[in-house]
DNA sequence: ATGAAAGCGCTAACAC
DNA sequence: GTGTTAGCGCTTTCAT
């Protein structure tokens, strides 16, 4: 079965070759009866444009690059579902996905680009400095990060709203009755590798309990048994009246649930658990996690659709809350619900609930 | 910045277009000193050839696809190091990535293929009667598959040896002194689905049990909590006196170990559990479990240098054993262990042992 | 509404 | 050892 060009396509359907291309290519001046034609000797010979040459002659590759994040601790369970969401809405507007991992400093976006292989890329979980984001300035790509910037870069991003999930997931808690909330934040890798949104969380939980006079404690966890408890401990030492906790942690959750068994806490009567991260994730444990959904897949989708757009706009992702069985009201409440009634009037709180 | 072509270079070097061609592509009749003023010239003008250009002319776009499953059952934590495995081989070799899902059956292989975007593919998971390989067949590109398949078809491989694998974890584990072994086995999914590997382990541990006048007793394991203690249960009923089981469930780990503490057994004295899994996986619970280490990377790697050979033939990956903690003599032994001493004399068990 | 023709940037056969 | 040259298969301007 040799390879079949547009001339022979053209010569079947009796047209020639700049018709068939105009088919190929949705030029509206083509009759309907010429264009059926030409569709019908496309499928008889089962035509292929030639990538390659369509390339070369129009500039445009309908590839992008996806360039994935490939630190020790990455989290594959998360990473992968984002993976989906780009590769899934590339397809849909007939594009292809070149998988690129950050191996060599950005040097593979550099070739990808300056080769002419892709026409856009996605940079995932961009950190400050980033080489990547140095390699591609300068070029003529289009870019767009999955995961804000530290540092406003002006690439466009979509990104999660980690701050305002930080501060709907105190108001949550609070709603709930709770006053002594700690945080178990992401392991100190991803705040030292200046990620932004390890931060952002932390800043939106903290600037929130200090809003409505309460303390805040958080601390950092490593996903290990021995990190877990080293972190929970810590914070019961800090709290020792803790009734609450947000998780922003992947990795450890189910960890940490054995760890408070460990501990003979239970879950939600000794201590409500609200964690950060994808739905998914939450189900997947027991007791089932109420979670702030970080809707990976739709955010994948998002960076496509963004590199799609002819003005693309950064935006971030509301929190959605999905209740589980990780969170409830605290052991012993009382006067504390009333001045919550009472600041709930002038400003209101509490995240989007998920239907 | 407008993009530099070859003839730039070349006037730029004082030579002819097809000289810089030469020099890019390693043709050995042009002299050191011609090839360094081209290399010179490329590296001051910051050239890189045009990918489609050369893919045009030359038939060849070095890039190779990558189709990842997408099965409700997929565990990511097992395919991504697959993946990096391939990404990492095919750069070496100057290679890019083309990344597939398999959501509409095999028709983004045929694109890929037959506009000419990819040399070769690499097909992951490949089911008995899988539509990919019926796409790819009368295709002209390369493909492997990584991981063989059922039926089989003529595409080279690279494996696990599963069978060998559970043939050596029954060894193992009966030179430790057990005589009561279970399998708890892949979710019944990936039977249903026709994969391979799952029965093929299966099959492995059963024949060399009943080779050592033992008998056996396999169960599918769903990778939830009840799943888990289903199949636990069901085996425990099985074989009252259990003392070990061999374990082909990823996505179970944790919490097989968190329902033998629920059913207070303590491993390994109560049961020695042999994992069948990537050495990661096994080292991040707790206890860390004594494994058969699938090398996923390593295959990764070999697959793609499958794709690269110029007669590329279909291997199995030998089991490799390391040690963890899971694993140990039963409580009650004697006599048994003079049997095995017998046995192995005529025909020697054990698999490699990891350095 | 359709066709003719001019390349896009590169490689490789052939000439010297 | 290096240069000349003829396309690879397609898109797109321009003509009709």
């Amino acid at each position: 079965m040799p390879d079949v060009t547009i001339a022979e396509v053209a010569s079947h359907a009796g047209v020639s070759p700049s018709t068939v291309s105009y088919v190929l290519n949705g030029n509206p001046k083509i009759s309907d009866h010429t264009r059926e034609r030409v569709r019908a000797s496309i499928k008889a010979l089962n035509y292929r444009p030639h990538a390659g040459a369509r390339a070369l002659r129009s500039g445009r590759t309908d590839v992008v690059a996806l360039a994935i994040p490939m630190y020790e601790w990455t989290n594959e369970r998360v990473v992968m579902p984002f993976v989906y969401g780009v590769v899934e809405a590339a397809r849909r507007h007939g594009w292809n996905v070149m998988l690129l991992t950050d191996a060599e400093h950005g040097a593979e976006i550099d070739q990808v680009v300056r080769s002419k292989m892709v026409d856009g890329v996605v940079l995932m979980e961009v950190r400050e400095d980033d080489e990547r984001v140095a390699a591609l300035s300068g070029l003529e790509a289009r870019a767009v990060t999955l995961g804000m910037p530290l540092q406003g870069s002006s690439m466009p991003y979509v990104d999660f709203d980690f701050e305002a999930c930080g501060r709907a997931s105190v108001d949550y808690l609070v709603e709930l009755g709770h006053t002594q909330i700690g945080l178990l934040a992401a392991p100190s890798g991803v705040f030292n590798r200046k990620l932004g949104y390890a931060q952002r969380l932390w800043q939106g939980v903290s600037e929130r309990l200090r809003e409505l006079g309460l303390d805040f404690h958080g601390c950092p966890m490593e996903p290990t048994m021995d990190g877990v408890l080293d972190a929970l401990d810590g914070l019961y030492k800090k709290v020792p009246g803790l009734t609450a906790v947000v998780v922003h942690n992947e990795g450890s959750l189910d960890t940490l649930l054995q760890a408070l068994k460990q501990r003979d806490k239970d879950v939600p009567s000794d201590l409500s658990v609200l964690a950060v991260c994808q739905r998914d994730l939450a189900l997947r444990v027991s007791p089932v996690l109420t979670c702030m959904d970080v809707p990976a897949v739709e955010m994948g989708r998002g960076a496509v659709e963004l590199l799609h757009a002819r003005e693309p706009t950064s935006y971030l992702v509301a929190p959605v809350l999905v209740p589980g069985a990780s969170t409830g009201p605290p052991r012993s409440r009382g006067r504390v619900r009333e001045a919550l009634t009472t600041r709930r009037a002038d400003k209101p709180v509490g995240p989007v609930r998920a239907t």
